[in-house]
DNA sequence: AATGGGAACTAGACTTTGTCTAACCCCCTG
DNA sequence: CAGGGGGTTAGACAAAGTCTAGTTCCCATT
């Protein structure tokens, strides 16, 4: 179930044009980790992307992980998605999709945007946007009550 | 915007009612929470019941809120609601809702599930059920691109 | 070539949220 | 009155993420 870990790879110049879509300065440690998330489409957290790197042998800090990654959501590269409270994951799926989450195993499935729908949003003042709307559907093992 | 701290209580047999409803032993600190959880709908994390409680003079200790709280989660008394992945909010609102975040002032408003519509889930084997369908809208102050 | 500045990186200390453990208390039953 | 079990407690612990101070590297200016 777990991906092999021979995961295809982004050459470096894709990475840097992802990188230089969303403004962001391409260093040595961004890159590997881009390369790493965009390998496919995936939801990763802090702590196995810094376990893959070092695996990997990249020179990466723990500090600049998660600096990092939180350039790259601020700025839309990656979405952040939350769903366990105890941990975060980054999603390098750039489509807009909602998210299944199987509660026994931890695992996280995209979702097709088709399949849910949001009928209409709440009013707002015109000073504030929506930023985002997350759907979670949990699922686990059916309850034999 | 902030509850005045003269929450209209409920009394101690209405929470009785409620736990018991739920099948959870009414201890004297379990009551206290329910009383504090269910004084109006609402959204409460560990720490905010914490400091309330001992604000009240009331006897509980970190271990037992924390326990409490997953108790009633549990058993669907209240709604664990994950929203910022740093703290877990307990929402007392019975009613099947969703969740409008505030990403600047961090508060929660609940959104009326008529305003939201989930058209249709994907296929699930029979083995396994839906636990949960959570809507979070993320709004914030309008970005002057 | 030397200097200075800024952005990024690093190691490790620190903070925060939540869990675990061992002892204790209280009530009920035999 | 002994034993047992559920519940509570204080405090130790664990995990995720943030912060800080120091360093490196690059580049522009002199």
């Amino acid at each position: 179930m777990t991906v092999p870990s021979i995961t295809e790879q982004i050459t470096r110049e894709q990475a840097q044009a992802l990188l230089a879509r969303h403004g962001i300065a391409p260093t040595e440690q961004r890159l590997e980790i881009a390369r790493l998330l965009f390998a496919q489409h995936q939801h990763l957290s802090a702590e196995q992307i810094l376990a893959q790197l070092s695996r990997n042998s990249a020179r990466v800090s723990k500090a600049t992980v998660y600096n990092t990654l939180n350039l790259f959501a601020e700025t839309g590269l990656v979405r952040e998605v939350v769903i366990d409270s105890a941990k975060r994951f980054y999603d390098s799926n750039p489509d807009p999709h909602h998210h299944l989450f199987h509660t026994d195993t931890g695992e996280l499935e995209d979702v097709a945007p088709a399949q849910v729908q949001i009928a209409g949003l709440p009013g707002l003042p015109d000073s504030r946007e929506v930023l985002g709307v997350d759907v979670v559907i949990r699922v686990g093992p059916r309850h034999t009550d």
